[in-house]
DNA sequence: CCACTTCCGGACCGCTTAGTATAGAAAATT
DNA sequence: AATTTTCTATACTAAGCGGTCCGGAAGTGG
């Protein structure tokens, strides 16, 4: 469709790459409007709000972007060609390189970007804690299909996967937003994996 | 001490309290000098700042409240009478209970509380970081003894085991946080615990 | 070339922030 | 009772917050 009028003068997508960089760094509230036309090219508030409407909309398109990109290393999760167990212990280690990787801000967006909110902000929080329960759910359907396939069985030390998995995987942004490497992240879900295992060959 | 003149009308220490659980709920950043006064009674700016100083030096008498009480759930990572794995295990569990507890903040205020920090309060991160640190100290320290003891061997998978606890430990305060409950908290640590004896028996 | 659409720069809005200065009252010690 | 100390309340600062508005500039379609 014809689009009449002034183009604006900067790019859209940079615009949103440095929103993202800078939210992910400091997190949703500490990062100002400031700062973050700064970032953007030095835009004007007009600008800003005629591009993004608002300060947490662009937080939205902001974490929107995050799961089409950084955050695809969860995508073995709901990939259902792979074996449970490899769909898991890809998600923990493409995650642990992700999350360390220093080329980028550390840890993980969705649970770091907004621990820290007023009251006010409470929609924020929900946007970000309903991502951390989709991961939940996917750790959950891996087990699941791990027992329908019979590589699992039915019992209550199974049904407890999900849950170690989900606090592992959280506790990796902690881990490498205080500094730790991949290959010491990586080490541990090897180890990890072992309890995995031990219940396969109990079945 | 003598202490001459005019004593101060509020409570210090249920002031602190109240605090406390401000700091722990909404994070250090978000928490405003007047929601501080308001919770803290009504006292007026003159008396916080001379009872406190400042809000980042009441913060830093929070923590330590914190670690002094709440904290007190990690003391057995430090116990030498304990044998090793049941310091570890006591100190997840406890833990656990704690941060799920529904009478005060859920959570873990050293992990949580200073997630999303402007530039200008790096101290106030770096502080809470160093507690973080401590931690992981504390479970190194614990697979080392429990190698001196000769009930793990110093394989390179021995070696991950600290990295596994605290890594899980931290995740913790996020599922916390996210409304999980002790119980199922508690069943994943019984599952997590079951690394440590596979690694025991292959002694 | 003109009309129209859109964007930009900058002034500006009301409100909140952490923190201070001041004045006077109240309570303890001497 | 005089002195010392710290309280209270209130007004205040300078800066920053998210967000709005407007006049003019810049581009497009007829």
């Amino acid at each position: 469709m014809a689009r009449t009028g002034r183009p604006r003068e900067f790019d859209r997508d940079k615009a949103l790459d440095a929103a993202l960089t800078l939210f992910w760094t400091q997190g949703y509230e500490p990062t100002s409007l400031n700062q973050l036309k700064t970032c953007m090219g030095n835009i004007s508030p007009a600008s800003f709000y005629a591009a993004f409407g608002s300060k947490e909309a662009l937080f939205r398109e902001v974490v929107q972007r995050y799961l089409e990109t950084y955050g695809q290393v969860m995508a073995p999760l709901w990939d259902e060609t792979l074996a449970p167990r490899d769909a898991i212990e890809q998600t923990l280690r493409r995650s642990a390189r992700m999350q360390t990787t220093r080329s980028h801000p550390t840890g993980c967006l969705i649970v770091l970007g907004a621990c820290n909110c007023s009251p006010e902000n409470e929609p924020v929080q929900t946007l970000l804690a309903a991502q951390r329960e989709r991961s939940r759910k996917g750790f959950q359907a891996c087990v699941a299909r791990a027992v329908a396939e019979g590589e699992l069985t039915d019992t209550p030390v199974t049904k407890t996967l999900p849950t170690l998995f989900a606090t592992f995987l959280h506790g990796m942004a902690c881990e490498a937003r205080d500094g730790n490497r991949a290959k010491k992240l990586d080490d541990a879900i090897t180890t990890l994996m072992q309890v995995w295992d031990s219940l396969a060959l109990t079945a």
